[in-house]
DNA sequence: TTGTAAGCGTTATCAT
DNA sequence: ATGATAACGCTTACAA
């Protein structure tokens, strides 16, 4: 459809090499000759195949990334970041969601590596040493955000135990009587990678160890309101917060709580993880972890492209600060 | 970096003509040079080069995806089906975010182009003759997505101005005496395409036409807040409601009232546009309109296909349905 | 200042 | 059953 190089040659009565040396400005082309070629080429739009170039120097300065389910936020407000970065370094960025299946990943993966993308961010679906051996088999450089996959592949995270640890502590510091710890994901545990709620659990388990005195639960349902329901209903006067592995699934609680004309804080203390962006029209304001997506996903970039540039490159496990946001609902 | 028919060929000792056959199965091969080949293939993780692949048979079925801002959500929901669909077709899709500047969302669509996509999805920012120009000059398959640019280029959209029309027949019978349309992007009337917003606009007026008792307003500035508030306080026994060009909008004035221990719909009432997915954790529930995101992302795939499928196309204006949600805020 | 030729990895056509 | 050759659009030596 579009003009070639070729074709502009012939409509000039020149060989490629000068077209392409008055387009590109490489060596030096005759006054006139040049004036011509850009104009044939302006007037026929003339846009350079990036496939053929590509092809060509083997490089298409250009990034991929996996996206899960959009709705569920988590990740989301990381794409906007790996953009610019990307873009502040030369490098286009392609974008593919997932919808929640494991071998949508791996498709969406092999896709992008056969489309030649130098690089690619994923927080991933899959685990296990299968999906390891898939990814390194790739041979192009790859870096996890969030979810871990194994030692050998960079991964980009915030410490979620110390942080799961820490809000356990704002919350026994506001003298709650018992913690529950709400993580969905657990439900899918060892089919999913589910490693950063992990990394939760675990450190929620040993700051409960800590703080031996305080009652503690874990749900790790998908349908977990009514546990919400059992727990508060079967000992009313004990002073409860809920952990939430996810801002997700606090607000449920929330809204489940408000319909029962239940108020929160005094009638239970909430608090979420990631501070999704969406919380800004939540009132009262949720206590959370800020997981710094937007750190995170700007230091995938970085190390992406490290990895890309140097010849020998060794993985890293790269973890960024955290931060605690003691707001409204504890 | 990883391995190309001609290196397979040349570790088994026969051609690339041989080896293509084992793998893409077109003709026959002995049966033991096949296996070789595949024996091959596997140890060194053979992927085929799509560049390559496009570059000789001219299809890369892939198309693109254009989208603003993500967190500002309107359109974000419709990525998840428009990947489906496109899917479904066969197609890969490729999205890129532009962050609300006119000149990248030029160089996303450029850069798309140049990748050889096969058709651009986008909802665009920029408008006008010469943003026009240059659509067409890519001669690329477009679909347009709510903003309309030009009749020269498909837009799927749905009937905005009705909408509009119908919010306000809603609120004007549950007996309120003043409507106010908020809708901040007219602040950038002109720079930017906003065509969603002027039809809605057209709506309101027109329905308030027909309402000429009602007292109306519109306030078309991105800082909205104290207008509402002059509004309110203005003439607090007159009973309003507020009609926003954007759930987003209706949940920050929410978030302001009740900050002012207003009940809603009690002091004012509040409705909205779009019914984006953070709905489902507000209460009480946004009477809104749904415009139906997934319905246009799908119709926008199916168009854009069959536009790259056809020899002859001629633009259409594609109107979808709406639906008014009347739930709790009026 | 300009042109020729080879190559990127794939595919398609025509021979053998 | 197998191979040689040209082609896709661009780039980069190397000549002239």
């Amino acid at each position: 459809m579009a003009i070639t190089v070729n074709q502009i040659a012939q409509k000039c009565g020149v060989s490629r090499t000068t077209v392409l040396r008055a387009l590109n400005g490489g060596g030096s082309v005759k006054k006139e000759t040049k004036e011509k070629i850009l104009q044939v080429a302006e007037e026929n739009n003339y846009r350079p195949n990036l496939l053929a170039r590509s092809l060509n120097h083997g490089r298409t300065m250009s990034l991929g990334v996996v996206t899960i389910n959009i709705e569920n936020m988590y990740f989301v407000q990381s794409l906007n970041t790996i953009n610019k970065e990307a873009d502040k370094r030369g490098y286009f960025t392609n974008i593919v969601v997932c919808d929640e299946s494991l071998e949508w990943e791996r498709k969406l993966i092999r896709g992008l590596a056969e489309r030649q993308m130098e690089g690619i961010m994923i927080n991933p679906l899959n685990q296990g040493s299968e999906f390891e051996e898939f990814l390194l088999s790739l041979h192009i450089p790859i870096v996890c955000i969030g979810n871990q996959v194994s030692e050998k592949i960079t991964t980009v995270q915030v410490n979620e135990m110390a942080a799961a640890m820490d809000a356990v502590e704002l919350i026994a510091s506001k003298r709650y009587e018992q913690i529950v710890f709400v993580c969905p994901p657990l439900e899918v545990q060892g089919q999913q990678n589910i490693y950063v709620h992990e990394q939760r659990l675990k450190g929620f388990k040993a700051a409960m160890g800590i703080h031996c005195s305080l009652h503690s639960e874990v749900v790790g349902k998908k349908e977990f309101l009514p546990d919400i329901e059992r727990i508060l209903s079967g000992n009313p006067e004990r002073r409860t917060a809920f952990l939430c592995s996810g801002d997700s699934y606090a607000l449920t609680i929330k809204q489940w709580g408000e319909k029962k004309n239940m108020k929160i804080p005094e009638d239970f203390g909430l608090m979420g993880f990631d501070d999704i962006s969406v919380l800004q029209y939540i009132s009262p304001k949720l206590t959370t972890v800020s997981t710094n997506l937007e750190g995170v996903a700007a230091a995938a970039v970085v190390e992406l492209i490290q990895q890309i540039d140097s010849e020998e490159y060794s993985p890293k496990s790269i973890i960024l600060n955290y931060k605690i946001l003691d707001r409204d609902t504890l």
